[in-house]
DNA sequence: GTATGTTTCAAACAGTTGTTTAGATTTTGT
DNA sequence: ACAAAATCTAAACAACTGTTTGAAACATAC
C-alpha cells in the first residue's frame, strides 16, 4: 500500500515543530513543505487540506500520549485501595516524558502546540479532544474520583479544568520560564522536575476546602 | 489636539472583540475596519501598522487593570500584619471583574485575548508584560512574600506563574467550561463565582508542601 | 514487455493579506 | 476668512495564502 513511508511523517514532523512555534495561522505549507523537503503539493495530496493536517499532527501525538496513559492508570484502576490524588496524576509523568523526548527537537514541542490549540479558534479543540478522547478522560476522572470521594461532582469538574489548565500553560511555556529561572536562580531544571514541582502544588488545590461562603447568609 | 475622539476608539474596540474570539493572525484588518465602520487605511495612520495595533488593544487594558490593582493591593501593603495568601489573591478578582463588564461583549473577551498572546508568538507577549509591568508584578510578589514567607525565591518564581497559568487558562476558556458546566450539572456560574471557585484552588496550591523527595536517598 | 495505480512535480489559480499613495475633506489656529 | 495641519477616503500595490491541475516519474502486477 505504502510505497515510500517518508514523505507523510517528515511533512508531519516538519509540521508539528513548526506549529508549536510559531502558530497554526502563522505557518504556511510552503514554509512546511520547505522543511520536509517535499513538494508543495504533497500536503495536499496526502492530507486533503491544511485544516486535515493539523488533525492528524495531533492525532499522531494524542495516540502516543493515551497509550502511555493507559498503562500507568490500569495498576491503579485494578487495585483494591483507593490511590491517592498524587499517584492519580503522576500517572501523566511518565507519558508526558515519553511524548517529550521521543521527538528529536530540544524541550517540549507539543505542548506548546497544545497550548496554542486550546487558545485557538474558540474551543475547536477542545471539543475534538472530549470527543475523541473521552474514554481516557472518564477514566481520569474516575480515578480521581476514587482519590477524593468527597468532591461533588461539579467541584470535581471545575478544578479538573484547573488543573488541566496549569498544566498545559506551564508546560507551553516552560522553556521561558525555565530560562528565566535558570538567570535569576542559577538552577537549571529538567522538564521532570518541573512536573515534580507541578504535582504537588495541582494536589493541594485539588483537595483544597471548597468555598465555604459565597452566600454565608444562611 | 484630538478632535474626533472616536475613530481610534471604535477600532480599538472591534480589534479588541475580533482578536479575542479569532486570534490575531485570523483577524485582518478589513474585518476590523469594517467592523469598526471606518476607512481601511485609518488602522495604519492611526497606529502604524497591525502589531502596533495590536500592542495599542493590550495596553488600553492593561493599564485599566493595573489602575484597579494598585488600589486593591496598597491597603494590604499599608497594613502592618501580614496578609493571608487568600487576599493577596482576592487583588485580583475586583479589577478583573471590573474590566470584564467594562466591555459590553457579553463575556470575558480580555482573558480570552491574554491566553492567546500568552500562546502566541514564542512568549513575545510575556516578555512585554514583564517589560512593561514589571513594577506591579514586583509589588504583587512581594505581597504574596509577606503572606507566606517560608517559601524559597525559586519555589515563589515557579507557584507564581503556575497560578498565573492557571487563572488566565481557565479564564480564557471560561464560557466554554460554564456552558459545558450548565448543560451537565445544571448550573449557571458568573465570572464572579468561577473566580471565587478558583482561589481557594490557588491558596491552597500555593501554599503546599514543595517536594520532600525526588532524590530521597540521604 | 505493457498496463495500472500511486506518488511527485512545476506551474498556475483565485483570493486575501498588510501597507502605501495621492487626492479630497474636515478641523484647527490665528 | 485664510492657511496649515490633521483626518478621511478610494484605489492600487506587491506579496503571500491554500488549493487545483495535468503531465511526468515511479512502483507494482500480469
Amino acid at each position: 500500500m505504502t510505497s515510500k513511508q517518508s514523505t507523510k511523517n517528515r511533512i508531519l514532523d516538519a509540521a508539528e515543530a513548526l506549529f508549536a512555534d510559531r502558530g497554526f495561522a502563522e505557518t504556511s505549507l510552503r514554509t512546511i513543505t520547505h522543511r520536509a523537503d517535499v513538494n508543495l503539493a504533497s500536503v495536499n495530496y496526502h492530507f486533503g487540506s491544511k485544516k486535515s493536517l493539523i488533525q492528524a499532527v495531533f492525532d499522531r501525538f494524542l495516540q502516543g500520549f493515551v497509550k502511555g496513559l493507559d498503562a500507568e492508570m490500569k495498576p491503579l484502576e485494578a487495585s483494591q485501595v483507593a490511590p491517592s490524588v498524587e499517584q492519580v496524576l503522576h500517572t501523566l509523568v511518565k507519558p508526558l516524558m515519553t511524548m517529550d523526548d521521543r521527538r528529536h527537537q530540544g524541550s517540549s514541542n507539543f505542548m506548546k502546540l497544545l497550548g496554542r490549540a486550546y487558545a485557538e479558534s474558540q474551543g475547536h479543540m477542545r471539543r475534538f479532544m472530549q470527543e475523541h478522547y473521552a474514554a481516557y478522560l472518564a477514566r481520569f476522572t474516575s480515578l480521581l474520583h476514587r482519590a477524593a470521594p468527597d468532591l461533588t461532582n461539579s467541584e470535581m469538574f471545575w478544578r479538573l479544568h484547573f488543573m488541566l489548565g496549569t498544566v498545559i500553560f506551564t508546560l507551553a511555556g516552560s522553556d521561558a520560564l525555565r530560562d528565566i529561572a535558570a538567570a535569576d536562580f542559577r538552577e537549571s531544571v529538567s522538564l521532570e522536575q518541573t512536573l515534580e514541582r507541578l504535582l504537588p502544588f495541582l494536589a493541594a488545590g485539588f483537595r483544597a476546602q471548597p468555598i465555604n461562603s459565597l452566600k454565608n447568609v444562611s
